[in-house]
DNA sequence: CAAATATATCGACTTTTCCCGATATATGGA
DNA sequence: TCCATATATCGGGAAAAGTCGATATATTTG
């Protein structure tokens, strides 16, 4: 999931039909894309929230989730430094 | 014990009155200082070694094991490019 | 070769993580 | 307000990881 919100266009284009990137994708297409349950994939984004890797916002009844970059460069720095 | 491994004089004093650190600690003392039982901590090492992290050296009665920090640039890097 | 020491492997049990269905909550529209 | 849609939360069962004791293997020494 993490690796498919580098590229949304690329990886959701059906979000197209309903809104665009800017806000990151909702959890209905990264739901569809990783064949697993709604409320396993609803889940799995509020845990890698709250690690910080991913960031949401809510939009009318969509929420959407996009890449915090920061948290992966922090995280390559914290395993070169401290690791 | 990968945080460990990177001071062994530091952490591991013990290993002195028999061996130097050229081919890094002994299960043994890993063992000690990690609290779990000897098998516990030998299949950890095997897995941190097929892993990539460390590498093992038997010498004697003995296996060594040092970190392989190559593994940990890599580790570093594949999450800057790919993650 | 037998005993002592160091490490590795095996089988079982416990704890944690993964994933689901059911249900609750929030929003937008008729 | 009532219903449809989107997401979040909850409880439980299945799968995986962690840990142990017992035992096997390897090495050194007497």
């Amino acid at each position: 999931m993490l690796e498919w919100l580098k590229e949304p266009e690329i990886n959701f284009p059906g979000q197209l039909e309903h809104a665009g990137f800017e806000h990151g994708v909702c959890v209905g297409q990264i739901q569809a894309k990783a064949g697993l349950t709604q409320s396993t994939v609803s889940e799995y984004l509020s845990i890698l929230q709250r690690a910080g890797f991913i960031e949401a916002k809510r939009v009318g009844q969509w929420t959407y989730y996009k890449r915090n970059e920061g948290a992966f460069e922090a995280l390559s720095k914290l395993i070169q430094s401290n690791l």
